[in-house]
Parts: structure tokens; C-alpha cells; sequence
DNA sequence: TCTGGGGTCCTAGGACCC
DNA sequence: TCTGGGGTCCTAGGACCC
């Protein structure tokens, strides 16, 4: 899930659109985004919740993240934490899921490859987990709209999930479309093209500058404040108002992909992330510097496999630690947080090196007689492994060690989380984040498969 | 009592260099 | 009294996304 909205090779301000240039110079985007993607997910092992009302939880089971969209119509929101919402539901009897992020993302692999066989790999960018952008420049124009209601149809057919499409001629456009085919779903059958101008005015009209993709909480107070409400009327302002007043070059290409001018192209393929981190709430209050590494420790190891995934290797690492406030304000979100950061001496992606860091910074940043609710690990400075294709300079044992953990990533993958681990990261995790309510990851574990009776 | 996790990009400003 | 100009690199912080 990342690949936000640009990077400086996207900004085609003043260029020529490179790579995608089509026959008649016309780009057409699509946006093919999942229906409250985990709960579709959750009902496809679970028919018996089909048009029932069903919300997924946070991990810690603390807040809704998605919603169908009965649960929807009862006034459960996004977002809220689940204790308050806990009335509502066991009054209308919605099922209740923790996240199971197993399930989600193996379902997620089989619609991208679905797309992937509607249009041909190079034309898909996958945006985020339950979403993804076509480049459809390739299509007919008159055909557009039948081939629309046939991505969602086949993906239907061969995952079981539910999609909109939306199209127009840049991403942002598409995005607006894709939102208000879900919006009205009877009318679009949830597939809406804005290639038409007098269209796109209508659609940009009744948009709210707070549903535009790139508009989020602070932008859209600020522009509301300024009297600018409307789609359509943002549309209308200068492109160096924009620069202005919407952080620069990011403002400028906003105003243009309204107008239907591609200021963002297709994203290439992913190199590897920048980041990796693994952070975690835990399962109840913890006050002991041992359960406190313990945490930190499983959390490294979590983030060292994901380093290992991509074959590169990390040159720093820092460690947080969030106490748990006394006054539960508001502003819950913006406590502080203790933080180290170490740079290592050689950069790695050897599980134990980096628990033995992680651990230093723990002891750091810890003081006796405090309370933590959440802990996390970063893993920052990533360049490729390596070690892995055999490095002169490596010591042998280094060399070995890296074997080593891949024998052990292969057991834990295809066996079942963690059959080997270290010492370090603790036997009985009684810190650990609660889950109560997860389905079987049926589609990627063996011992979970779904039983029929 | 209880409030997610994991990313990206851009800008401003300071340090440093010639 | 008066004290350059411009480049690069790095970091922190702010914005956004799902």
C-alpha cells in the first residue's frame, strides 16, 4: 500500500507526456477500485454475511476501517473507534471482523492479475491494495464504456469482489468518476466516464473540494475558508494560486489534472521501498523494560523480513516508543513519542544484527516507571542486498547468515508464522495486540482452509 | 476501560563549501 | 559603518494517500 501521488519524474508540467503517448495524443486513465475491499473479502469465505451488514476492524480491533455498505445506511462510520460504534452494531446484529491482512492481500494479488489479464501488464499500476490505474489509451473510444462494465464484470466473475471503474483523461479526473459511480450506484451500475466536457463540469460541480483526491483535512478547511467549495470552482483558479496556497508544484499539477490535462503519468513499476517500518498498539498497557524489548525485538524481525522480501538491506534503524497518556484528550494521535536512531556500521538485513541495535535504542529511550500503549521500528537508508549475489568484501560468515535467514523466511512462509524466531522477541507475548474477531486465512494457510460441512 | 498501520512526496531551513 | 553569491546535501516537518 504506497505509492502516493507522484514523484518529480511524474511532473510532466511543460513536457511532453513520455511513455504513454498514444495515437491521436489522447490519454484515457482508468481507476478500478474494490467495494469496502475487506469486506468484500471477509464475505467470500462467509456467504452467510452476504447483504448483511459487516464491518472490518483495526488491528487491536480499535477503529472501523471498512464498511459494507448496509453497515453504511445504519450510520456506522469510518473510522471511529469501535467502542463507540459497539451499540449500533449489536443492536442491527453487523458482523464484526478483525483485520486479517493475510487473506486481504492474497485476494488483492488475485484482482491485480485479473486487470493484468484484461489489459496487459504494462498498462496496470497498482495504487494500493484495492486499487489500481489502467492506462486504456489503447481502447476505442466508442468502446470504452462496454469495456467499463467488462473489467468489472470479469473481475466479479473470477475473484468474486465487487469493483467501480471510473475513466477520464487524467487520474484525478478518474478518481472523481470512480467516486461517484459508488455514489450512485442504481444509475452508473458503479462504471462512470467523464471524457465529455459538459459532463466532467457537472461532476466537478457537485464534487466537494474535500472528496478531490490530493485535498485532504487541512487543504480543504483552508480552501472552504478562502470560498472556494466546489470542484469546479478550485478548477477555475490559477494555476499560481495553486502553487501558493496547495504546496507548490504539487498545487499546480492538481489544477491541471482537473482541467483534464495528465500532470500525473503512470507510475513505474516499484523499486523497493524507502521505508519499511512495523508498528504496533499492544493488547494492554506495558511497564517492563523486558516485555518492552520483547515487543521491539518481534517487531524487528517482522520489519527484517519485509527487507529481506525486496533483497535489500538497511543502514539505519530507529526504534519509538508511545506512553500511554494520562488524560485521554482529543488530540490521543498526536502523543509524543521517544525515539533513537542508530546508523549501522555495514548495511544489513540479518535479523539478529538488527535485534541487537533495536535493543540498544530500547534501553535508551526508556525510563523505569513509565507506562507504553505502542512501540514501533524503522528500518530507513535501503539499498539493494548485496550480499545475496556474493560480495568479496563480506566475510564469509555474513555470507552464511544470509542463507540462513532465508531457510528460515521459507519455513515460516510455508509453514505458519514463526515457527522459528528468535529468543529475543518472547514465548508468550502476553503484550500482544488483540484480535478477537479474525476470520481463517483459508486461501494462504493449509491448517485454515475452509471446511465445508 | 477502549482510539490502526504503513507508506510517499515536497518544502524550508541550516550546515557546509568554494 | 560597511560583511557575497551560489551551490549542494541533509533533516525535520507538513501535507497527502489508503
Amino acid at each position: 500500500m504506497n505509492n502516493k501521488m507522484s514523484s518529480a519524474d511524474h511532473l510532466a508540467i511543460g513536457e511532453p507526456q513520455s511513455g504513454s503517448v498514444s495515437n491521436r495524443g489522447r490519454s484515457v486513465y482508468a481507476i478500478v477500485d474494490c467495494d469496502c475491499f475487506y469486506c468484500s473479502c471477509e464475505r467470500l469465505f462467509d456467504p452467510s454475511v452476504t447483504g448483511k451488514p459487516v464491518v472490518v476492524l483495526s488491528n487491536n480491533d480499535g477503529c472501523i476501517i471498512s464498511r459494507s455498505d448496509e453497515a453504511k445506511s445504519l450510520g456506522v462510520r469510518m473510522g471511529v473507534p469501535y467502542f463507540e460504534a459497539k451499540s449500533v452494531i449489536e443492536k442491527n446484529g453487523v458482523k464484526a471482523f478483525s483485520s486479517n491482512y493475510h487473506l486481504y492481500g492474497d485476494i488483492s494479488m488475485r484482482v491485480m492479475d485479473t486487470l493484468r489479464a484484461l489489459v496487459g501488464r504494462e498498462r496496470v499500476e497498482v495504487y494500493s491494495v484495492d486499487e489500481a490505474f489502467l492506462r486504456l489509451d489503447h481502447i476505442d473510444p466508442e468502446r470504452l464504456e462496454s469495456f467499463a462494465v467488462e473489467i468489472r464484470d470479469t473481475v466479479q466473475c473470477w475473484t468474486g469482489i465487487p469493483v467501480s471503474v471510473g475513466i477520464a483523461a487524467t487520474k484525478t479526473l478518474a478518481k472523481i468518476a470512480s467516486r461517484l459511480a459508488k455514489k450512485e450506484k442504481a444509475r452508473t451500475g458503479c462504471t462512470l466516464l467523464l471524457l465529455d466536457e459538459e459532463v466532467q463540469r457537472k461532476a466537478l460541480m457537485e464534487t466537494r473540494v474535500s472528496g478531490i483526491w490530493g485535498i485532504g483535512r487541512s487543504y480543504a478547511s483552508k480552501l472552504i475558508g478562502l470560498g472556494i467549495t466546489s470542484g469546479w470552482e478550485l478548477r477555475n483558479m490559477p494555476e499560481s494560486w495553486a502553487h501558493t496556497h496547495l504546496g507548490g508544484v504539487v498545487g499546480r499539477r492538481l489544477i491541471r489534472e482537473l482541467r483534464g490535462e495528465p500532470a500525473l503519468t503512470m507510475r513505474e513499476e516499484l523499486d523497493g521501498k524507502k521505508m519499511i517500518a512495523t508498528t504496533r498498539m499492544f493488547g494492554r498497557p506495558v511497564t517492563a523494560l523486558n516485555e518492552l524489548k520483547e515487543a521491539v525485538a518481534t517487531y524487528t524481525s517482522r520489519a527484517a523480513e519485509k527487507l529481506r522480501r525486496q533483497q535489500c538491506a538497511a543502514t539505519e534503524i530507529s526504534v519509538f516508543i508511545v506512553p500511554r497518556e494520562e488524560n485521554y484528550s482529543l488530540d490521543f494521535r498526536n502523543a509524543p513519542q521517544f525515539t533513537a536512531r542508530a546508523t549501522l556500521s555495514q548495511a544489513t538485513s540479518l535479523t539478529n544484527e538488527l535485534i541487537k541495535s533495536a535493543m540498544r535504542l530500547v534501553e535508551e529511550i526508556f525510563s523505569p516507571g513509565a507506562t507504553y500503549k505502542k512501540a514501533g521500528v524503522m528500518l530507513g537508508k535501503i539499498r539493494p542486498d548485496v550480499s545475496i549475489q556474493g560480495n568479496f568484501f563480506r566475510t564469509d560468515s555474513g555470507r552464511s547468515n544470509r542463507y540462513l535467514m532465508s531457510a528460515v523466511d521459507n519455513v515460516n512462509f510455508s509453514m505458519r508464522d514463526d515457527v522459528v524466531k528468535f529468543v529475543g522477541t518472547g514465548l508468550d507475548k502476553s503484550w500482544k495486540m488483540r484480535q478477537e474477531l479474525r476470520s481463517k486465512r483459508c486461501s494462504t494457510r493449509w491448517d485454515e482452509l475452509k471446511e465445508i460441512t
